[in-house]
DNA sequence: TACCAGGCCCCTA
DNA sequence: TAGGGGCATGGT
């Protein structure tokens, strides 16, 4: 894909490996907006203390930042989309979940934030996860002028429990206070060095972590495309496309889709995911 | 008004 | 090791 850095942001020259609707409203993030705007769509996403605009130019997007190397990295610029949907592609069950959501490319978050983040999204629902997100941040974050950063371990190890459940985080107070004091952001990135089974065993261990999250951070954290996070939505798909009836739990779901789509099973989750929430496959 | 949501924890057997 | 009840709360 064709883009180019530059002091103020960066010029995305393809509307098609590249599409903010796709790649926000995916599931994979939570702190983005989209505004009303003359020429189409604009987009404003937070990650971390940074923030960047997205505004549709011609045959394009242009991303207004301070932080241009930043959010190159962040929308994985560098990875060559086209090549993944098209090796993705020779899989029926992927064809029509491709072309529905052609734009999306898998982000990559920070680790802490994605961390905490996927404790909140467990047996949740997106605008609620959306609401007491926000409110974390407004809360807690560090005012950069306009917005809030994402709130540092530092500052949420001030935060009590049941001051985690006035956010709405209900039950899942706890499991935040819990994980707050045992994650740090330089352990998290020291784990960066592991392997993928190693890494996920570390995670585990974490209060409010089962599987499905996870996976979640492995793969929007930590860039592992070696991960397929089940949840409600891929099981309904794959009982419906694979005609299941039996009582095979997650797990087994879980190790035949990674058998299947193997080092792309993120890819794969991610199209699917969109599809299926979207309910385009009616 | 029920049922559901990007599930996890913890107790049984 | 596997299975299942319980769980806060807002969306639909």
């Amino acid at each position: 894909m064709e883009y180019r850095v530059c002091d103020n942001g960066i010029e995305i020259f393809d509307d098609v490996d590249f599409c903010p609707r796709h790649i926000f409203e995916c599931g994979q993030i939570f702190s983005y907006r989209e505004q009303p705007s003359e020429n189409g769509e604009t987009w404003t996403v937070l990650s971390g203390d940074r923030k960047a605009v997205l505004e549709r130019r011609r045959a394009g997007f242009f991303i207004v930042t301070d932080s241009p190397e930043y959010f190159e990295r962040f929308f994985d610029l560098e990875t060559d989309y086209g090549a993944i949907k098209s090796e993705l592609s020779a899989f029926d069950i992927l064809k029509a979940p491709i072309s529905f959501g052609y734009g999306i490319r898998i982000l990559k978050q920070q680790l802490f934030e994605t961390l905490i983040s996927f404790i909140v999204s467990a047996n949740n629902n997106i605008k609620r996860i959306r609401l007491i997100l926000d409110r974390l941040r407004d809360g807690y974050g560090a005012d950069m002028g306009g917005y809030h950063a994402f709130p540092t371990r530092e500052r949420l190890l001030r935060v009590t429990e049941s001051e985690f459940a006035a956010l709405g985080a209900g039950y899942r107070d706890k499991y935040l206070y819990r994980t707050v004091r045992q994650a740090d952001e330089e352990t998290l990135a020291l784990w960066s060095a592991l392997p993928t089974v190693e890494l996920r065993k570390r995670l585990l261990d974490l209060s409010g972590v089962g599987p499905k999250v996870a996976d979640c951070i492995l793969l929007f954290g930590f860039g592992r495309g070696d991960v397929f996070p089940v949840d409600t939505w891929i099981e309904k798909m794959y009982r419906k496309f694979y005609g299941d009836t039996s009582d095979i739990g997650r797990e087994k779901i879980r190790q035949k889709l990674t058998d299947i789509f193997g080092e792309l099973s993120g890819f794969a989750q991610q199209y699917l995911f969109y599809y299926m929430r979207s309910g385009a496959d009616d």
